[in-house]
DNA sequence: CTACATGATTGAGT
DNA sequence: ACTCAATCATGTAG
C-alpha cells in the first residue's frame, strides 16, 4: 500500500518535486490512489515548463542513482498492484490497432510451392516414410514412364546394378535431407525459444499481449520455412539430376540381347517389301524380344533409315 | 582412344 | 498417331 510513495522521496530532490514523476508512473499512481491522495489524482504534473524541467533533471539523474536503489524501485513497480491490469488494458489497445491492421493478410495457408516440392520428395522416396528400397523402386519406374515409353522391368540385363547405385545415391540424398532438416528445424526452436524468452522478459517491463507473442513465433516460423525451402529446392534438383543420370534410358543405353536383334532382323528382312509391322506384329516381336512394344517401334525406325543409308552408300560405291 | 554401332529422343511432316 | 531424319549418348570392337 505504501508503494506509491516510494516515488515521491527520490524524485523530489529539487523543490517540487512530487509530481514529476514519468507520465505512466504517475498515471499509475492516479489510478490506484485516486481517492486518497486527492493532489497526485490530478494529472497536472506537466502544467508548467518548470515540470518538465524536473523530468528531465531527474532523468539526468539515474545516471547517478545506485544500482540497488534503481533495483528495489524497479520490483517495487512490478509488484504493483495495479500493474497488470494496466498492462491488460495497453495489450488490448495494441492489438486493437496495430496488430488489427496486420492480421489481415496473414493467413495464407500452405504455400503451394511448398506444397509442390513437398509433394515431389515425397514420391521421390525422399521425404516421407522409409519404404527401404521399394520408394527407390517405385521412382524408378514412374521415372520410366514419364521420361515416355522406357523397357520392360524384368527382362533388362544389368539393370539390378543401375537399382542399387540409384538407391545408393538416392538414400544418400534422403540422408543429407533429413539431417538438414532436423538442423533447421533445430535451430527454428532454439530461435523461438530465445525470443520467447526475451519476450517474457521484456513483458516485465512493457505490455506485451500473447496474439502478438504469436504472431512473433509465426514470423519466425516463415521466415525459417523459406530456408526450408531453398533446401527442398535443391534437394529436388539433386533427384533431377540423379534421375536423368540414372534413369534416362537414352544415357543408360543397353543393346539388346542378341537373340532379340536375331528375331527382329529375321521379321525385318522377310518383310523388306513393306518392313512396317502392324500392331499385333509389333506385340508379338514385343513378347518375343521381351523389350516393349515402342521398343520395338524404335527399332524399325533406325532399321529403316539405316537399311536405306547403307543401301545407298553401297550403290554409290558400286557406280564407282 | 577412335570409329563405328545402336537404342532413344526430338521435331517436322503427313 | 505414325514415320522420317537428324541427333544424342552410350556400347563396343579394333
Amino acid at each position: 500500500m505504501e508503494n506509491h510513495n516510494y516515488f515521491s522521496p527520490s524524485y523530489s530532490d529539487a523543490s517540487s518535486g512530487q509530481y514529476a514523476l514519468p507520465s505512466n508512473a504517475a498515471m499509475f499512481v492516479a489510478s490506484s490512489t485516486s481517492s486518497s491522495s486527492p493532489s497526485l489524482s490530478r494529472p497536472d504534473y506537466a502544467k508548467t515548463p518548470m515540470d518538465y524541467a524536473n523530468v528531465l533533471q531527474q532523468i539526468m539523474n539515474i545516471s547517478t542513482q545506485s544500482l540497488d536503489e534503481a533495483q528495489s524501485r524497479k520490483q517495487a513497480l512490478n509488484s504493483h498492484s495495479m500493474k497488470p491490469a494496466l498492462y491488460q488494458v495497453l495489450m488490448e489497445i495494441k492489438d486493437r490497432t496495430a496488430l488489427a491492421l496486420r492480421n489481415t493478410q496473414e493467413e495464407e495457408p500452405p504455400d503451394p510451392q511448398i506444397v509442390r516440392l513437398d509433394n515431389m520428395l515425397i514420391a521421390e522416396g525422399v521425404a516421407g516414410p522409409e519404404k527401404a528400397g521399394s520408394a527407390a523402386a517405385n521412382a524408378m519406374v514412374a521415372a520410366g514412364v514419364s521420361a515416355s515409353s522406357r523397357a520392360s522391368p524384368g527382362s533388362d540385363f544389368g539393370s539390378p546394378i543401375e537399382h542399387s547405385e540409384y538407391r545408393n545415391k538416392l538414400a544418400q540424398i534422403r540422408q543429407i535431407y533429413q539431417t538438414e532438416l532436423e538442423k533447421y528445424e533445430q535451430a527454428c526452436s532454439e530461435f523461438t525459444n530465445h525470443v520467447l524468452n526475451l519476450l517474457n522478459e521484456q513483458g516485465r517491463t512493457r505490455p506485451i499481449s500473447p496474439k502478438e507473442i504469436e504472431r512473433m513465433v509465426n514470423i519466425i516460423h516463415k521466415k525459417f520455412s523459406s530456408i526450408q525451402m531453398q533446401l527442398k529446392q535443391s534437394t529436388c534438383e539433386a533427384v533431377m539430376i540423379l534421375r536423368s543420370r540414372f534413369l534416362d534410358a537414352r544415357r543408360k543405353r543397353r543393346n539388346f540381347s542378341k537373340t532379340a536383334t536375331e528375331v527382329l532382323n529375321e521379321y525385318f528382312y522377310s518383310h523388306l517389301s513393306n518392313p512396317y509391322p502392324s500392331e499385333e506384329a509389333k506385340e508379338e516381336l514385343a513378347r518375343k524380344c521381351g523389350i516393349t512394344v515402342s521398343q520395338i517401334s524404335n527399332w524399325f525406325g533406325n532399321k529403316r533409315i539405316r537399311y536405306k543409308k547403307n543401301i545407298g552408300k553401297a550403290q554409290e560405291e558400286a557406280n564407282m
